[in-house]
RNA sequence: GGGCGCUUAGCUCAGUUGGUAGAGCAUCAGCCUUACAAGCUGAGGGUCGCAAGUUCGAGCCUUGCAGCGCCCACCA
């Protein structure tokens, strides 16, 4: 209905096209329609790998919110595909959603008020849609339950996303879509992995690993990040076997019991007399042999300190290249477990005070546990043999960095579980070579790929404790004891994915067989999230499901993404490239930054809502939000700024009327853009601002191909506003004229190129108003869109001769700014006649104002017969001198 | 603690291989000018973070320092 009243409304000598006002919101949902309807962004799946240009697109994260960061980076890569597509090539711009791991977990508890418990059968009854949220009572209910509710939520978020790229103008082909936890795409991650086992890049153990007792799930490297909270150095007082003690100092008193052995530097002055001998630890009296350890630190502490199974990460390397026994003392929740004093590995000389003193810290979470055991050691004098009680003084207080999983809440501990690990460590130096071989821009953002990799110290832990998430698509044969028999796992075959063990059977068992001895059990992991992400490339080649579409797809050419998930999203994608095909995945890789907003606040309150993309969208236009987008270079932060905004929506409206201003010259004598072209360009002036447009082009030209669009458009736009400042008003007058001749004609023809070029320049910045003039003068027929109409080149202007001087333009700007400023300073309106004109300059400054002088005149209303044009003998200045008449203009 | 980036007009940012500091916004003063008042014209405004060095010449190159941001780090 808008539509229609919006033509409805058309001026009467435009044939019917041109509206008389900017309204953004009824240009851009009419374009957004269009484009859908005539598929204008579909990928032909016909055309060879070569014309083909693949975007790697990032799969948001569905459950999280929408935001202005989603805008400005997906509109960064809108204005690169949108180029590459006026460039001639075939675009693949698929559009995935990362609808696996936590976040959605997360988010669906909370959206329904239910919580999964995998060992609740199936109730086919149960739908989310008809489910009420019960803040008290959280509902459990079965895997397959939740993983539907998980899927009927995303849907719904996903339908917004839609909704807003649609609005923003994304080029996406809609028929190009795939979801991390849909069927294909849990069959390539699944895929994956067998192919890894295959190529023996894959370790099934049980370790020490990175665990969240919150989320009971392992955490990879990728995922932890470290935070400064308050801690205390707690002096704890040592006894030696035959005489002697020492003090360590330590932040994790609770380990005590965990304590396998005591090392000190082995240049250690004051300790090298220990290293051999046996300490004895407080409280529970156990012997553990002192030794000496590079990585202890004698300016640290006390310079001797305790290895505990386990403390940190270092404890966990010291313990695996010892023959020390494992003491866990911290269970899967993050409490104190129960344990034997007396018993191997608990070795203890008392062992009665040692359960005595475990009795009471057992249960109790880590920071409980850590406030006990400073009362039971500052009660305890059997220290040192009674020289004093065993803590030494009280808890100092510090602030230091510990380790948390970057969703979770409490410090992660290392808990020995039963993981599956991808292989990384040794393949560093391949994946640098690797990481090498794609262009990254900005080009320093290498560099924190390259200090990922080489910091890397754990190999890729690949499992998870989690429900919703793509299965490993294996089982284990269960032992007689009942036991899964992990040595002889059984794998799914590629043809029967994907599975899900713990509802699918392996061959040659039946469900009746499950987790009974003689019969089988299915892993009851889930994979890390980036197992799938990792894949994207592949997800959208189909990667061993269609060799034909793979050589089309892979690898992509462009994978855009932001700069804190280097180490998790570029770098596992490389990895998989890599350890399947021995490929890079992509060719660049475009990091954009991030939108600070430092009045994001004020903003809301002042307005009193919330800002929400599509309240943007709404009042500023689409196409002036991708302004501001478009004005920020990859890898730069920018800040969410209003008035930016309001520069792209004024450079939209400039657009909309100097076009309708250029459209009304060729309506008024009944002739179209189409009927002037360029070889009829030979006027000075025209032919000068050609000029600038050849140079325009192979500019803009040079920053796309550099991924540069912001230069690009700064350079059109600042050519844009010279078109509509000053070369309008010097050639209306000349295209004015009703009778052809070839001045007007130069003109007109100037005006129908330079509209040309400037819409092409700005389309990919600015899709909807370029769209629309578009379709006003130059489009051929309905289908005939400005995006799919080729980038300008050479040829545009070649038919066009260079002027007589380069500088034409430049000094005809001079002349009439210096007309303008005199009327400005006299406060006359810029009609005003200019009785006098006196222009003095260097002979070729002359020559090239000479020819532009009727121009000039006609723009700046001089009298005929009053210019003076002299050239200096010798050298100097452009000086310009004015003499307005004494009469106001009839 | 290590690395990367940034620091230019009141604000947001350009500034190519070293050669007289740029734009927009904001401010101020004007102007109804046959596309546009969501407009137009003009004006004022900068010790280029600090210090040294190289050079005939440094916003740009070198070194040091400071502030800000981000990434990383071995939790005693």
């Amino acid at each position: 209905m808008l539509i229609r009243r919006m033509t409805g409304q058309s001026m009467s000598n435009t044939n019917g096209k041109i509206p008389k006002k900017y309204k953004h919101n009824d240009i851009e949902q009419k374009w957004s329609r269009l484009w859908e309807q005539n598929k204008i962004y579909r990928w032909d799946p016909s055309r060879p790998r070569e014309e083909t240009f693949v975007i790697d697109t990032p799969p948001p994260t569905v459950s999280g919110s929408l935001h202005l960061g989603h805008v400005f980076s997906y509109t960064q890569t809108d204005i690169i595909a949108r180029y590459q597509r006026m460039r001639g090539k075939n675009i693949f711009y698929p559009m995935g959603w990362d609808d696996n791991g936590l976040p959605t977990e997360r988010r669906v508890q909370n959206y329904f008020g239910i919580r999964c418990e995998p060992h609740l059968p199936y109730d086919p009854d149960w739908k989310p849609e008809n489910h009420k949220r019960d803040e008290r009572n959280i509902l459990e209910v079965s895997r397959q339950n939740f993983i539907e509710a998980c899927d009927y939520l995303t849907k719904i978020d996903e339908d917004a996303f839609e909704r807003l790229w649609r609005r923003l103008g994304l080029s996406i082909d809609w028929e190009q879509q795939y979801s991390t936890i849909d069927n294909h795409c849990r069959k390539i991650s699944q895929l994956s992995f067998l192919d890894l086992v295959k190529k023996g890049e894959v370790l099934h153990t049980e370790s020490p690993t990175m665990w969240d007792v919150d989320f009971k799930s392992a955490i990879a490297q990728a995922e932890i990040e470290d935070r400064e909270i308050p801690g205390a150095y707690h002096d704890i007082r040592f006894g030696v076997e035959g005489g002697g003690e020492f003090v360590i100092s330590t932040t994790r008193p609770e380990l005590l019991a965990a304590c396998i052995a005591v090392v000190a530097h082995p240049d250690d002055e004051r300790y090298r007399k220990y290293f051999g001998k046996t300490a004895i630890t407080p409280l529970f009296n156990s012997p553990v042999p002192i030794a000496a350890a590079e990585h202890a630190d004698p300016e640290k502490g006390t310079g001797i300190l305790m290895v505990c199974t386990f403390g940190d990460i270092m404890d966990v390397e010291w313990w695996k290249q010892s023959s020390l026994p494992l003491k866990q003392i911290i269970d899967r929740n993050g409490k104190i477990m129960a344990v034997t004093h007396g018993q191997e590995p608990f070795i203890s000389l008392n062992p009665d005070a040692a359960n005595a003193a475990h009795k009471e810290l057992q249960g109790l979470p880590v920071k409980k546990a850590r406030q006990k055991i400073v009362e039971l050691l500052k009660a305890d004098g059997s220290a040192a043999g009674g020289n004093g009680v065993a803590l030494v003084g009280d808890p100092k207080p510090i602030t230091h960095p510990v380790k948390f999983y970057e969703k979770g809440e409490r410090p992660l501990e290392f808990v020995p579980t039963r993981q599956w690990f991808v292989k990384i460590l040794e393949h560093k130096e391949a994946l640098l070579e690797q990481g090498r071989k794609v262009k990254w821009h900005p080009e320093h953002m290498f560099v924190r790929y390259q200090h990922w990799v080489e910091g890397l110290n754990q190999e890729w832990c690949y499992s998870r404790q989690r429900y919703f998430g793509v299965p490993f698509p294996v089982w284990y044969p269960v032992k007689d004891s009942g036991e899964p028999d992990y040595e002889n796992p059984i794998f799914a075959s590629p043809e029967s994915l994907p599975v899900d063990p713990l509802s699918d059977v392996p061959p040659g068992y039946t469900e009746d067989q499950r987790d009974k001895p003689g019969g089988f059990s299915g892993d009851p992991d889930v994979m890390d999230t980036w197992s799938t992400s990792s894949l994207t490339p592949q997800i959208m080649s189909y990667w061993s499901i269609d060799p034909e579409r793979h050589k089309k797809l892979f690898p992509s050419d462009l994978r855009p993404q932001a700069h804190e998930i280097i180490r998790t999203w570029a770098f596992y994608t490389i990895v998989k490239a890599w350890m399947h095909d021995q490929e890079i995945p992509w060719k660049h890789i475009a990091i954009s930054g991030w939108v600070l907003d430092p009045d994001r606040k004020k903003m809301s309150k002042s307005k009193g809502n919330v800002v929400t993309p599509e309240n943007l969208l709404e009042q500023y236009s689409s196409d002036a939000i991708r302004y501001w987008a478009g004005r920020a270079r990859l890898g730069t932060d920018t800040a969410c700024d209003p008035s930016v905004f309001k520069v792209g929506m004024r450079l939209a409206t400039k657009i909309f009327n100097a076009s309708r201003f250029v459209m009304m010259q060729f309506d008024r004598i009944g002739q179209s853009p189409a009927d002037f072209s360029a070889e009829l360009i030979t006027e000075e002036l025209d032919k000068a601002f050609v000029n600038r447009l050849r140079d325009l082009i192979s500019k803009t030209t040079k920053n796309f191909e550099a991924f540069d669009y912001a230069s690009a458009l700064q350079a059109t736009e600042d050519l844009f506003w010279q078109f509509c400042d000053h070369y309008l008003e010097l050639v209306k007058a000349r295209s004015y004229s009703e009778e052809a001749s070839p001045e007007r004609d130069s003109a007109l023809a100037t005006l129908a190129l330079a509209l040309k070029v400037f819409l092409k320049l700005f389309a990919p910045v600015l899709p909807y108003i370029t769209e629309e003039v578009w379709s006003w003068g130059f489009a051929k027929n309905q289908n005939d869109s400005i995006h799919r109409s080729g980038w300008p080149s050479e040829e545009y202007t070649s038919p066009v001769e260079k002027p007589r001087h380069s500088f034409s333009f430049d000094n005809a700007l001079e002349v009439i700014t210096k007309i303008r400023a005199v009327k400005t300073e006299a406060q006359k309106t810029l009609k005003w006649q200019v009785a006098k004109l006196k222009i003095r300059a260097e002979e070729p400054v002359v020559e090239a104002i000479r020819p532009v002088l009727p121009d000039i005149m006609r723009a700046g209303n001089v009298l005929p017969d009053a210019v003076t044009l002299e050239a200096y003998p010798a050298e100097g200045n452009l000086t310009v001198e004015v003499t307005l008449a004494d009469t106001p203009p009839a």
